[in-house]
DNA sequence: ATGGTTGCTTAGCAA
């Protein structure tokens, strides 16, 4: 769905790799017009961002970027007020995340959950850290925004009709009950899953695994999500996974998302 | 079933 001056498109994308991504990101940049985009897994330090490239379709980039691994950003059309980086907790600020700023009366986000490894690990406990941080980092943000956008991969499954094989996905990092729960809490502060409230019970999804022929497969997970402050809900006009940008050649693992909002 | 695929960085980690 293309945006006008009337609509606010807000789209976010897991890229696995900037840098390599640059090609498919210029073409969804071009067939969708998105407003803001959100961007995760840049894998790269912020020297290595290619800003040019998007400046010159008329987007500015504010991005945290790191070396190698994770790495968050937004790209707007117009300039974003009020940029934060991370949750304010140092260590776990020691992975860029978490990335946020203002359009207008809108704080929107970029988040990158980290994925957990194996239940049980130091990887799996900072995830569940992560998420009760970033709980209450919108719980703030909810405060003293008037609304609130928060975009991301947040490696969970919510629900059964996110997973494509439920018996094989169940208690893994992405199903546990102590992130669904944790997700839940998030949608317990007044925010809802976008898409969701446009979908009813479709099952779709919004990442494949490179392997085994996946994504041709269509086994995949719905873990990327527009969480959106309730005040949004009446003016939301459209949402959906832009599926086709997987199917490119050297595609990121994850799909684009995108809802739109009246303005 | 501990495989398989991709990206960053250069053999191993992370997803």
């Amino acid at each position: 769905m293309e945006s006008s001056s009337s609509h606010l498109n807000i789209a976010s994308w897991n890229v696995n790799s900037v840098r390599t991504r640059e090609e498919h990101l210029e073409r969804f940049l071009a067939a969708q017009s998105p407003d803001v985009i959100c961007l995760q897994e840049l894998k790269g330090e912020d020297a290595v961002f290619p800003r040019s490239r998007f400046a010159a379709m008329g987007y500015e980039a504010q991005i945290w970027g790191q070396k190698s691994y994770n790495g968050v950003g937004l790209l707007s059309k117009t300039l974003l007020k009020d940029v934060e980086r991370g949750l304010g907790d140092p260590e776990l600020d020691s992975e860029a995340r978490l990335i946020s700023g203002r359009l207008s009366n809108i704080r929107i986000a970029s988040v990158y959950v980290p994925q957990g490894s194996e239940i049980g690990c130091e990887k799996w406990d900072r995830k569940l850290r992560f998420l009760d941080a970033l709980i209450q980092w919108c719980k703030r943000q909810l405060q003293s925004e008037e609304h609130l956008v928060l975009c991301g991969d947040f490696n969970i499954a919510p629900d059964d009709r996110d997973v494509w094989d439920v018996k094989r996905w169940a208690n893994t990092v992405v199903t546990a009950d102590e992130v669904r729960q944790r997700f839940q809490s998030l949608i317990d502060l007044g925010l809802y899953d976008a898409r969701r409230a446009d979908s009813g019970d479709a099952v779709e999804f919004s990442w494949w695994d490179y392997r085994h022929d996946s994504f041709n497969k269509n086994r995949g997970l719905r873990i990327d999500f527009t969480l959106a402050s309730s005040g949004l809900r009446a003016r939301q006009s459209g949402s959906g996974i832009a599926k086709e940008m997987r199917t490119l050649e050297r595609p990121s693992d994850h799909a684009p998302i995108w809802v739109q909002f009246e303005a």
